[in-house]
DNA sequence: CTAACATCTGAATAGTTGCTCATATATTCA
DNA sequence: TGAATATATGAGCAACTATTCAGATGTTAG
């Protein structure tokens, strides 16, 4: 192992507890089930656990699942009425994350970001 | 298992297909170390493998793992250059996802993205 | 041609993660 | 109070993923 030679003038990058920080909300979206029940909820609004999986096409106690990791990310809110519980997105972040991507990758009405 | 009400008027989500196009782009995010190589590229521009590795913090083995990968996504280009082999990314895209992420999620000066 | 260098590639491994099943908790209604 | 509904929660499991290590490939210099 020689020393690199670091062509390029000062490229410094990031460091490891930035990018634990930066990726997080990514891995959030990473995958395809958690994403559904996230655009479920932003394009939909507020919605019960089992419409959120009528809507995103998962199974209710995986929805639960992820809902609670989403809501311990910061990602929705809870809200309990009546014997149902009431999610909605509360962060503003993710939601524009989602919209770009929607906008870039699906080329169609995006959610949230536009108007 | 009751058929669920659906309160909200018609919120229809997106199917699997497109839930996997869009959570892609994310997954290759959500790794930190491969988002620090990405950041690398996105901020110092074209550079060979070993000069990504001292700039992202990361093993040069696992470095030429995750450029390869992202190179199969279409997310970066390589070129050879003599005995070495220089990166640069090719999806603007990614660049502007990571910006936005950057933008919200450090509150700094964001790459690409801004200007 | 040989040695050194830069990167790639495959196998093995360890860590992570999302799902399912069973069960627990909480709420409403009769 | 007891049954039914809605959701939460924990354990167990299967699938995926990132890293490391060893070796292969391609390139340049002598």
């Amino acid at each position: 192992m020689t020393e690199p030679h670091l062509h390029s003038p000062l490229p410094r990058g990031i460091d490891a507890d930035d990018a634990a920080r930066l990726s997080a909300p990514f891995s959030l979206l990473a995958d395809p089930s958690r994403l559904r029940i996230v655009y479920a909820l932003v394009e939909g609004g507020p919605m019960c656990v089992s419409d959120v999986a009528a809507t995103a096409g998962t199974g209710e106690s995986a929805t639960s699942h992820q809902l609670a990791k989403l809501r311990a990310a910061g990602v929705v809110r809870s809200e309990r009425r009546g014997r149902e519980i009431w999610y909605q997105v509360a962060d503003a972040h993710i939601r524009l994350l989602l919209g770009v991507a929607a906008e870039h990758y699906l080329a169609e009405n995006t959610p949230g970001a536009a108007s």
